[in-house]
This record gives structure tokens, C-alpha cells and sequence, in this order.
DNA sequence: GCCGTTTTCGGCCCGACTGTTTTCAGTCG
């Protein structure tokens, strides 16, 4: 798909345009990328079917980002880009990374000291060199060597899974005092992102108290490296794994415009406030307003309902379609958080993994889960001690009689007076070999309850040998599920190159599952192809892939990949009762 | 350059902070 190419170039000529101060084309081509790199048609197949009209009825695409769209297509680039790159031969995505960096400061950057690239500015900082230049100073130049340290540094994105567990312990520590009224964290963290870039806490006082307390605190907590800022309505921190917190104090009858505010995204608080302007309101942070008129906002739901629709969910607001569907009440239902029943992909000890099988069940038990699926992996993979036929065949049977001692001892004993029923499922975690056959004999497959494929070797193929490798899985009778479709690893490792529409598919096709792995370094299915996949009616399992126990907290960050990705409880086939799951496995 | 149940022309999100400019441009979220 060449979506995501054009995409880039015309992040790169809105740059330009922007250094070059023109009006409003910047945003332009900002909103034409943005819609091109969330689109989920290959636009060379939208123009191969529809032609130039088609392209146009792209979001953000007119007349002339059109033809734009189309020269790249026929000749592989385009003349107004390649005509600035001339002029200023600069890497403006990668100077614009850097905070503190716009596109007039990569400008004058090139204009005084021909910059192009961060090398460049780096040395050019480190020399002094900068701060001779009209309107930088000392500061600037301090600012763009810290703002480079901390690029250098994990692209100054974090993982949630690393974050949010931090944010917690943060905003638990705060509850314990007494001054604060309300608090929440907002920003990517509440909306449950894959990564994360900073941090804002909200918080309220309780009538006659002042901030003085709660900042001292905030601003001595462990391990803070260093603060930022500390006053009476905002305090900035840096904490030892290298991310910054905000805490901010705002009105309690702004809470809720506050909270929606610096919830973001940012997409979505534009496309939000466009519709109050077109309602004759304005909406910032403080309340929506009726000329001079102040409308109370203390929650969100009041914010969304003054300007006329459903509540979104946090998870959703990244403007891909969700105020439309709030405008007009047709909003998903998405999975909610208590709604999974079980985990179908664990390691046990028997592949290596941490816990034997009695334990892992117990941990399930109390998760509340009604069954678990113990997936180890199988021979091919040496490394993780993968199982052969003859093992997994000896497996089933310690299974077995786990599951007739709960039926024995637990059944009848649940207090709210159902039956218990807790069941662990004998899966297996299979390997696609290079050809697209599976590493475990067909007859041995059949005896598991289901069966996890996934691909764990030669990672590098081309596009449509992969392709077909997965979909020649698919089409073996005895897998259900693939596991980390894509195999991308956050920050590590990109996807594989397929063709995602294609394997969704035959997945259709085959009634295969795909799997949203939940292990915060994956998140795979992201929440994009989750979203393609339940559009073309394929079913979803979210699964920690735990190989310990503790793992199996991650179904919570798979959960908000579902509701990222509009998933709902129907979608998801552990989201099922027991009796229900089963019918979605093919056998 | 795009877009339209207030428009095919005239708009285009908004406020705060920072650094260095003594009146504001640039950047961010």
C-alpha cells in the first residue's frame, strides 16, 4: 500500500509550506495525510477502480492534492515536493521531532548554518553556534540539545504497559490527600493509546483549600529527576524512567470541559470544537460557552451533551468517525473491561513458561474467569522447549484430570448460587512454517480443543509469500486462531509485509480468528486492523500470551486495543460463555 | 487547498507558555 508514502511527503510539504508562511495550505495537506494514512482501501486500488473522482472523495482530497496523489501513483513522486526538497535539502520530520522544534526554526536553522538533519544541529548546538543567531539565545540552544538527549532516548514515546502502572501509584498516592475533590488522569494514557508521550493528571479542590500542599508533594515524590514548573495551577515533573507528569488544578465547574479538553486527542478536540462554532458555542477548557454565557460543565457527559450528542468513550476519541456516530446516536457498544470470560493463550511450565498448569488455573479462577487455554508452544520453536506430539498427548491427560477434580470439588460451590463452571481448554501455540504448513501432525492438532498458529521464523518474507504462507494456515481445518498476526514489536520491530485485506479475507472465508495479542510490547492487532476486522465480520480473541502468571494482567491493555479499535463484547469470541466459545472453533 | 442544512466564496480551532521581540512569533497539546 503506498498510503502511508504519500502520507509522508505530504507531511513533508505541508512543513515547507508552513516555513514558507503560506495560509492554510499547511493544514491542508496536514488533513489530506492524516486521512491517507488512516484509510483503511489501498488508494491505488480506489484509483484503479474509480479513477481521479474517487481519489477526491477522499477526506482532505480536492482537485489538487488529487492529481498530487495520482503523479506519485503513475511516476513514484512528486514535482512540488521534489521541487522544495531542491531548494532546502533538510529533514524536516526529523528536526520537527525534536521538541521545541517547528518548521520556522528548521528555516532559519538552514538559512544561517545550512542545517539539515540532527547530526547537524547537535554539533552546531553543542559549538555554541546557535545561540548567535538572530532570536535564539542561550536557552533555545539548551532546549534543542535536552530536546535531542530525550529523542535519543526511546523516541520520547513510552509504553503504556510501563506508564500506566506508574500513573496509578501516582494518582493513588494524591487520594490520600485530603485537599483533593476530584481527580483523573487525561491525555493518551485515558484513552488507553499504545504509547505514550507525556502525562496530565487533573485534579479539583474541596472548597477552601489551596494547592500549596498537593504541589509540595507532587513535586517531591521518588524518583522524580527533575521539576519542571511548580505553581498554583500546574506543576511538571520528570521521573526516573524519563517521562514527565503534569498535575493540574482547575475549577471544579470546569472538571468535566477540563477533563475533555486534555483528554485530546487532538484530532478529536478540533473536529469537537468545529461543531460548537457551528452551534453558535466555543468550547476550550474551562466550560462551553453562548456568547459571553458560560455553560456549567462539571463532568463530561455534560460537555457532550451540550453540544448535542452521545458520550464518547476516551478510547474512541481520535476523530476516525466517532462524532459522526455520536451526532447520530449510532455509537459501537464497545467490550467493556469485565467482560472477558478467559484467556486462550498461555505458557505453561511444560514449554518452559513460569507456572504448572493447577497454578495458572487458580490464578484464572480468581481473575473470575470461567475457563483458560493452556497454548504451549510446539516443537519447531527448540528454543522455548516446544512440545512434540507425544507430549502434547501426554498433556491432555493432566488436563483431564485437573478438570474432573473442579468438577468434582467446585461444582455447586459459587456463592451467587450458579453452578461453577471452570474449564481449562488444551490449546497449542503452533508454528507457520516458511511454507505455510504447521509444525504439529494433523491428527495430533485434532485431538486439542483449539489450536493458536503463528509465525516465529522468517519474519522477512515478501510481501505476497506471506501472504500466502498465513493464508494457506487459515485454510488447514484444524487452526483456529493466528496469534500477533502482524508480529510487529513496539518500537523493535515492524510489521510483516502482508496483505491485510486479503487474509482478513480468507479468515472470513474460514471462520479463522485473529488473535489481538494483549502483551504491552505487541498490542497486534493494533487498534486500525482491529477495527478493518470486525468491519469484515471476522472474530476477535484478546490474549495475554502470559508465560507467568502475572502476565495475565494484560488482558486489560488488549481489552482497550478492542475498544481503540470499536470492538464489541459480540466481536469477541472469549468474551463468550463457555458453551458459546466452543462453536467458534471449527471443529 | 479544502469545504459547505447558515456559504461555490470566504472562511479555516483555541488558549497557554516560552523566549527574547518591549508587543510578539513560534510551538505545543
Amino acid at each position: 500500500m503506498k498510503n502511508q508514502e504519500i502520507a509522508q511527503i505530504f507531511y513533508e510539504i505541508a512543513a515547507y509550506l508552513a516555513m514558507e508562511e503560506v495560509p492554510f495550505k499547511p493544514q491542508a495537506y496536514e488533513r489530506a495525510a492524516l486521512s491517507l494514512e488512516t484509510l483503511p482501501e489501498d488508494v491505488e486500488k480506489i484509483y484503479k477502480d474509480g479513477g481521479k473522482p474517487a481519489i477526491e472523495k477522499i477526506p482532505g482530497v480536492g482537485k489538487s492534492i488529487a492529481e498530487k496523489i495520482i503523479e506519485y501513483l503513475k511516476t513514484g513522486k512528486i514535482k512540488e515536493h521534489r521541487d522544495f526538497k531542491k531548494k532546502m535539502p533538510v529533514n524536516v520530520e526529523e528536526l520537527t521531532a525534536i521538541e521545541g522544534v517547528g518548521p520556522k526554526m528548521v528555516r532559519n536553522l538552514w538559512k544561517y548554518l545550512k542545517i539539515k538533519d540532527i547530526k547537524a544541529l547537535e554539533a552546531a548546538a553543542l559549538a555554541g553556534k546557535i545561540r548567535k543567531l538572530p532570536n535564539f539565545r542561550e536557552k533555545t540552544e539548551k532546549n534543542i540539545l535536552q530536546g535531542i538527549e530525550f529523542l535519543k532516548r526511546g523516541q520520547g514515546r513510552f509504553l503504556l504497559g510501563d506508564i500506566l502502572p506508574q500513573v496509578r501509584e501516582i494518582v493513588e498516592g494524591l487520594k490520600t490527600m485530603k485537599e483533593i475533590d476530584k481527580i483523573s488522569p487525561a491525555g493518551s494514557v485515558r484513552r488507553m493509546k499504545e504509547t505514550i508521550g507525556d502525562i496530565d493528571i487533573l485534579i479539583t479542590l474541596k472548597n477552601k483549600t489551596n494547592a500549596d500542599k498537593i504541589m509540595n508533594y507532587f513535586t517531591s515524590l521518588p524518583g522524580i529527576v527533575k521539576v519542571w514548573g511548580k505553581g498554583s495551577t500546574k506543576s511538571s515533573i520528570r521521573i526516573r524512567q524519563g517521562f514527565d507528569v503534569d498535575l493540574r488544578v482547575v475549577p471544579k465547574e470546569s472538571f468535566g470541559s477540563a477533563l475533555q479538553y486534555f483528554t485530546g486527542s487532538k484530532e478529536h478536540n478540533i473536529a469537537t470544537r468545529k461543531i460548537a462554532m457551528n452551534k453558535g458555542l466555543k468550547l476550550n477548557e474551562y466550560g462551553v460557552f453562548r456568547k459571553k454565557k458560560k455553560i456549567f460543565t462539571q463532568t463530561e457527559e455534560k460537555v457532550y451533551k451540550t453540544l448535542g450528542f452521545e458520550y464518547i468513550e476516551p478510547e474512541l476519541r481520535e476523530n476516525q468517525g466517532e462524532i459522526e456516530a455520536a451526532i447520530q446516536g449510532r455509537l459501537p457498544k464497545i467490550v467493556g473491561y469485565d467482560d472477558i470470560r478467559g484467556d486462550l493463550h498461555c505458557h505453561s511450565e511444560w514449554d518452559g513458561g513460569e507456572n504448572p498448569i493447577p497454578e495458572i488455573a487458580k490464578a484464572a479462577q480468581e481473575m473470575g474467569y470461567e475457563y483458560i487455554g493452556i497454548s504451549d508452544h510446539t516443537k519447531f520453536l527448540r528454543i522455548e522447549h516446544g512440545l512434540n506430539e507425544g507430549q502434547l498427548s501426554q498433556q491432555r491427560k493432566e488436563i483431564n484430570k485437573l478438570n474432573f477434580q473442579f468438577f468434582r470439588t467446585e461444582a455447586g460451590s459459587r456463592c451467587d448460587g450458579t453452578i461453577f463452571n471452570f474449564q481449562i481448554l488444551q490449546g497449542c501455540e503452533a508454528n507457520i512454517l516458511a511454507d505455510g504448513s504447521i509444525d504439529i501432525k494433523d491428527d495430533a492438532l485434532a485431538k486439542l480443543d483449539y489450536v493458536i498458529a503463528g509465525i516465529h521464523s522468517q519474519m522477512k518474507m515478501p510481501k505476497e509469500k506471506m501472504t500466502e504462507r498465513i493464508i494457506r494456515a487459515m485454510k488447514n481445518p484444524n487452526v483456529d486462531i493466528i496469534a500477533h498476526p502482524t508480529g510487529r514489536i513496539l518500537q523493535k520491530r515492524d510489521e510483516y509485509q502482508i496483505d491485510f485485506d486479503k487474509i482478513l479475507k480468507v479468515a472470513k472465508e474460514t471462520k479463522t480468528i485473529l488473535e489481538i495479542n494483549a502483551n504491552p510490547q505487541r498490542l497486534d492487532l493494533n487498534d486500525k486492523n482491529i477495527r478493518r476486522a470486525k468491519e469484515s465480520g471476522v472474530k476477535i480473541a484478546i490474549n495475554t500470551d502470559a508465560h507467568h502468571i502475572d502476565h495475565l494482567r494484560f488482558m486489560e491493555f488488549g481489552i482497550a486495543q478492542a475498544r481503540r479499535g470499536w470492538a464489541e463484547k459480540r466481536d469477541i469470541i472469549n468474551a463468550q460463555p463457555l458453551e458459546k466459545l466452543l462453536k467458534f472453533f471449527k471443529k
